[in-house]
DNA sequence: AGCTAATCGAGACGGTACGTCACGTCTTTAG
DNA sequence: CTAAAGACGTGACGTACCGTCTCGATTAGCT
């Protein structure tokens, strides 16, 4: 049944395509992105070039893929095992929880802490730099890279924004996803740009101005 | 004396270079970054690819350049003759002033809303995506695009909240450059991402957010 | 196991090296050596620059296995299918064959006749020529030359040379190659310097002073 | 009077003339001819390119002219003073005269000894060759390398065989310039090959063989 | 001696071809 | 049928020179 068009998936070499994701994410660290390519992806992997053609549509979407499963694989090595501990805000693929200790500034504060801390990572930070800027260009990778890489890692902003919310520490009328802007993008802007350092004392300021807001008690 | 490496630029010529700018955004409009090749803008201007290499390291330069010299025009038409009216928030190279009608939050909105349009005006924004995302890759171009592209025009709105915070608008511990991105990055990460609308309603829900806080009053 | 400096011959396609040949003989052909380009050989033949730079050094490269390739196609198609008449001098590789009727003089004066003739076809001079002119320059190439052109052509004349001197025609004390040397190289001479005329009476009177020399009789 | 076309040559300065000439026989040795590039010979010499449009038609034409001012020099500096020695054959402007002591095969023997030294010389060879090379292919110049440089040197030797007929030492029914070709074209036949060495030995083998023939006497 | 016009050095310009790299497709051989 | 291998047509890369052109700055030769 499977044409030339769609291959038989059943039969793919798990092989080549664990050595394709090695292959790629460590070509995007070493060389670039804009010097990676498919052919080097493919002798450095030791497979031949149709093999990466068959089964992804573009370097990015090989890359889009290696990350996914890199992430994935730290996060079922790291990740605690006692579904008990995940507590209410719970742990859906890809994206860790956010406490909830009750004090909403505090549980922000850890977790935006330790994305600065993610960003600041040139390993974890390469390839994903790389699949933001095709992303910025292509709206088809820019919509794979929201919906697979980004959306499930902010979920649980939300869900314990909307906690939050429930618990009265955030105004009724806020849109959560909006919330989440106010306090992500600063950070993810900064991490964008380079001008200026992406620090703790930084995310901490954010989340004191986004709760508090700017303008003084009237 | 000038060597080899550093052309002399008093024997440029002017006729190439302006076609150069105008081939380049053409191109990257029409057919999109990726696919705008330096050959095909070197063809278009009817130029020699050598005088591309010659005065620009890169694609990117060329079309930073091509974008910076197009604004500059723009502004130098739409600008306000009356050097009188330029007031305290004055117009600097490239940036447009922030009014000071003396209601901060309506400032604001009035200007945002104005980046808003900026941004979703398929004209300019190409170039600049094409730019964003070059500079998210190359730190080099990221450098200019912040210094040459975006300071230019977000130093007004620092001036402004300073202007605000002196005038007991805002919290006399905020960093304007804080409250700056607080405002600005929002928008940009909305407009990078595709992934939410870009609306006027959305910056004014931006800088009431921004202003107030999410948290109620105490 | 073949490495990427040399690649596979196997794998190689006849019917682009064919399309070179035919494509550097008929550019030669029409617009001389110096105007023929790589780039216009490429897409003369409808075939890729790298699968020239591929499989040949130097467009004089090209050009020599063009003009072999096509002199073998014409000497098998023109060449004697009777075994039988091949005689005591033989025919090697590329070079005709020199008859020998006993008459030295009769027998040179015939192939060098012939050789004169083709000296003066446009067709097949213009590739030598330049091949000449280049093997001149550039000592790897002149070595070409002389071992696939020049030497399979010239051996028959060795041959006959030294059967005329087992038969007492020819001076023992002659080298025959010095003998060949004598008898050719004033034909060649005239025909790269195109001062006087290449014609079949130069040929005799060549043969005749070779063989009975200047000097009178004593 | 003089127009854009024909610039006056009055004027022309000689500095730059000989340092043309100079850099392009040093580049020619140094890089070969075909690496020798006229903006290379404009910025050995401290000259602007047009100076070498203006007053050359092409790179070749540059090397004759340096070539036969490097030989006229050599001449004059080196040729005998006194006019009263030049005897019987006397010295033309480039060529230098054939000695007549009566035994021809002893006086052409010394003339090629001494013009198989010259074109072993890698000095002098060089252009030399690169002017043949270019002269097989385009005939003008070829034109140019026979009239300018060849006639000139090989006038003496007809002028010697003429009076050797007259004196009866060489047959009456020979075209001198025929004769010419018997002795020379050998010699530069295997310097433009460089098949086979070319010695003293080999001159003289073919002073020999051209006076005396190969047959064995009847 | 001063004027004026051409030549000079320098090098930017529109081009062409170079030789290399990577693309995505296709074909061959082995398992 | 997949996989490794890699040749193929394609097209852009960045470089080297081409021959033309435009600049001041000499520099003659003629008033």
């Amino acid at each position: 049944m499977a044409s030339r068009k769609t291959p038989d998936s059943t039969r793919r070499s798990d092989r080549s395509r664990r050595a394709i994701h090695d292959a790629a994410l460590a070509l995007v660290g070493e060389v670039g992105y804009g010097r990676t390519t498919i052919e080097g992806i493919a002798a450095r992997a030791g497979v031949g070039k149709q093999t990466i053609y068959r089964w992804w549509p573009s370097k990015a979407a090989v890359l889009m893929e290696a990350f996914l499963d890199l992430a994935d694989r730290r996060a079922a090595g790291t990740g605690r095992t006692g579904a008990v501990e995940e507590g209410r805000a719970g742990r859906a693929e890809g994206g860790a929880a956010v406490p909830d200790t009750g004090d909403l500034a505090a549980d922000l504060k850890a977790v935006l802490r330790a994305t600065v801390d993610e960003l600041n990572d040139p390993v974890t930070a390469a390839p994903v730099r790389a699949l933001a800027a095709e992303g910025i260009v292509d709206p088809a990778l820019g919509a794979q890279f929201v919906g697979r890489l980004l959306d499930p890692r902010t979920r649980p902003y939300v869900t314990r924004l909307r906690a939050a919310q429930e618990a009265g520490e955030v105004r009724a009328d806020v849109d959560p996803h909006i919330a989440l802007e106010l306090l992500l993008a600063p950070l993810t802007h900064r991490w964008l740009l380079r001008n200026l350092p992406l620090t703790h004392a930084y995310a901490d300021r954010v989340v004191d101005h986004a709760l508090r807001g700017l303008s003084p008690m009237p």
